[in-house]
RNA sequence: AAGGCGGCCCGUUCUAUCGCUGUCCCGCGAGGGAGAGAGGAAAGUCCGGACAACGCAGGGCAUCGUGCUUCCUAACGGGAAGUUACCCGAAAGGGUGAGGUAACGCGACAGAAAAUAACCGUCUCGUCCGCGAGACAAGGGUGAAAAGGUAGGGUAAGAGCCUACCGGUACUCCGGGUGACCGGGUAGCCGCGCGUCCCACGAGUUGCAAGACCAUGUACACUAACGCGCAGGCUGGCCCGGCCGAUGUUAGGGGGUAGGUCGCUCCACCCGCGAGGUGACUCGCGGGGUAGAUAAAUGAUAGAAACCGCGAGGUACAGAAUCCGGCUUACAGGGCCGCCUCUCUC
RNA sequence: GGUCCGUUCGUCUAGGGGCUAGGACGCAAGAUUUUCAUUCUUGUAACACGAGUUCGAUUCUCGUACGGACUA
């Protein structure tokens, strides 16, 4: 066990420039972990950026009160902190990750369960990794 | 004690670990440390302001809002203290309404008639006994609403026709009150509701996604002056009026898009004490610094405590988005102060 | 975040104080037809919710809920 991992979450590790969002949209490579439905796109990584840059979405539909959505954005977000050092180890260096992960239970759901949808995600993104790696025709950074 | 009425307040707390956003300090830097970090409604966006951009040449007509009085306030459609009518309550109290009425319009159905009243009816006279001519507005019925009410006098029968009391209205009457209004006096003056309308006061428009700046960078679509004053456009809605305006010359460096910085939190601010005022509130003195994010921070886990539940377990409503003052709506549970007592219990 | 609208049969809509709440497309039944379609007749079924104003509210006022549009 490495001592040295940080279980932070700065504005480096979030996705928030709109061009960004907008460019991850129009790319289409999705899947789904429940309840968790993950947007995700593959792009070259600048000198001192982060393997991953991930956001959250709630559905103002699914949630009406703005406690509900912040609530679950939070566990949401408390989820990824505590495992995304997974997640950076299987991004081959030279590239980066964006990933939006779009909430789509109904109600509120605890900690637990979406600790374990984070971790399916970071399973299938491992298969996705291995697949690229495999073609062996990594993306232009 | 119980039940109730009015007002005010709180609305989970602590510890450890891992995180998030500003601020300050240390460090060349990576980073480290200190301290701060959602609400009474942050909500709905129903009102009022501050602030900002644009407009400002005025006049007239429209439009919208408010509507008992006095006061408070930056302002308000808010608040305080009062007035008055009606309703609820045994009470403490609570709720709703309120400017003016000259003209015009409407009031379904029912009813004779819905505002120039007369169907049944009452009375007088005439009569061929079928009814006719006239007088009246008390009684009946209809309706949400029927032309002041009660009693007496009066009359052919009746009627404010007359009188008393009550209610309303009017008054260049008297007294009290800043005023709404109240008390008294005088006058038989006595036709309901709603709307249009009239009066007073207020309102320029748009909103921080307002607006300012920077770097990047496409490109003449922009700006100013002169000039021309046609089409047309703008000027809160309309009219008058005003301004701009094709093409050209000269000068300039601007506009859209995404990113960043500012606006951005210090104030009609909060707390305490004193004074004035019935009160809302104001004044004086002393002290305090109290979120500022931008896809959007204030969280997670564990363990205690408090409360609720027999228990498993649970912890109201709800999350700042420029900022204030209100209103409205949501809200588990709890506390404080003042007041009321029909019935029941002590 | 701000600004502004809307909610009427199953669907799209008309109506802006007194109506049996109208129309179209549906749906159902019947007639016509050998049968189906067309056509005709009849029926079905609605004012988002809660207060207020009014004699009376789908309509006017206020609140609640839901839906939608515009705005960088």
């Amino acid at each position: 066990m490495e001592t040295t991992r940080k279980y932070t979450f700065s504005k480096k590790e979030r996705l928030y420039l709109k061009h960004r969002v907008e460019a991850l949209l129009a790319g289409r490579q999705s899947f789904v972990s429940y309840p968790l439905r993950v947007i995700y796109r593959f792009s070259g990584r600048g000198e001192g950026e982060s393997p991953a840059r991930v956001a959250v979405s709630v559905s103002k539909k699914r949630f009406k009160r703005a406690v509900d959505r912040n609530r679950v954005k939070r566990l949401t977000r408390e989820a990824y902190r505590l495992n995304k050092h997974l997640l950076h180890d299987l991004v081959p260096p030279g590239q980066g990750v964006d990933i939006l992960l779009v909430y789509l239970e109904e109600s509120i759901v605890d900690l637990v369960k979406i600790e374990k949808a984070i971790q399916g995600v970071i399973k299938k993104m491992h298969a996705i990794v291995e697949r690229n790696s495999s073609v062996a025709t990594p993306p232009a950074g």
